[in-house]
DNA sequence: GTGGTCTAGACCACC
DNA sequence: GTGGTCTAGACCACG
């Protein structure tokens, strides 16, 4: 279970580490019951500050998405694949909502903006197909 | 000419400043020539700090949308509405792009997506009735 | 005699008048005894404040290069031709001199700044036979 | 890694600040990975305003020669060395033009002008062998 | 009047 | 600790 950090991106790391832990919990890598790795574990691991992983796990307890499970550490909850999957949905809506509202904004008219979502749809399957 | 600007926003206030004045050259509410308000002016219109503004026209200055007239002011450059057309256009396509990405990195299938872009396309179709 | 202003240069505009005036001078466009137009006219005619321009021939003055005839305007000295030209030399002389220590504080060698110089004196030749 | 600033130079702080990083990375001192000192670090051992750092912190980094490395500070960006030498020898290649143009328009011929460059070449190499 | 630069110090999120 | 943003006010050159 390994996670990528960005450092020079511009999503705060502990941001990163929370939609890494949630994806893999949306894909069924992680299910249930299992542990995610300790704070120091994942520090050491991906070479950042244990604050900023505390931080993450912290919100991800908060959402309940994981919780403690007392001497043994921290475990994905029951309700946490419904959540996470949920969340992700709501996620990408949110987000093709704003796009199509400043596409909007900007003067673009249904057909132009029609166009460019089917071109790039196009595209990202392709380079899926490739890969 | 009038600037709207949203101290809540998470968007900073020179970054607003510049989307604006992109805007209103990209729909030709400004075009090469028009001097844009003077920094005091316009710090003392939008109640915000005139280095604020500065900074604003600074960045604007150095990606060609505005040019120093000495004396007169900052006007807007003959390359401005390709650049600002352009720039809105890659922005938004990028976006679009970054959305569909994730999207699959997140396990929705093609007809999901484009269900859910559909849906929103209509939705944000209807809104614009409305207003 | 028609002076051009260029609002956007990053020279201010009396340095550009001032200029343009000692080349006018160093070229015997202009030679002694000739008046230059007066302040009201040239502000006029290049559409500048009359102040600007008042400046560029305060500052002729104070090099010798125009003097007051009474009664008459400003006239070209007589020593101005050989100042100017004077001047001229020096101020490239000094250029080339800045251009090439830059050149080596870059850490470019002698091979390269000769080779670039060269190419530079070849474009503009050609520029030049085209004009 | 010191930055040596003249307060009296025509040229700003921070355009001083920026050539010299510039150069420090153009000259492999300072390598794509590298962190460039804080902005408090650099503006207490320079004696100027940490604002003044970060203007020109902030545009290196809208020139993508440095970049945020989160909680760590800013980095030197891999492609930063060819941008800084490219710069540098686009910015020589200029302003050797510039002065050539002048020359010629101020009615140096040929012949004059290649001995100027060719005197000041050798006076530039004499120094340099000097210090 | 215009913009350009700089200082001094504040607050914030993040690590 | 890091950078990012903003305020408030100063001084300058230029027109």
């Amino acid at each position: 279970m390994l996670l990528r950090i960005d450092e020079a991106a511009d999503l705060p790391i502990y941001e990163q580490i929370m939609r890494q832990m949630k994806f893999l919990i949306a894909s069924d890598v992680l299910t249930p019951g299992d542990l995610v790795p300790s704070v120091r574990e994942l520090a050491k691991q991906a070479a950042i500050n244990p604050t900023t992983v505390q931080r993450a796990y912290q919100r991800l307890q908060d959402e309940a998405v994981i919780c403690r499970r007392r001497g043994r550490g921290l475990a994905v909850t029951p309700e946490a694949p419904d959540v996470c999957r949920t969340q992700r949905l709501e996620m990408i809506r949110r987000r093709v909502r704003q796009v199509l509202e400043e596409a909007r904004a900007s003067g673009l008219d249904d057909a132009e903006l029609g166009e460019l979502v089917q071109n790039e749809l196009v595209k990202s399957k392709q380079e899926e197909a490739q890969s």
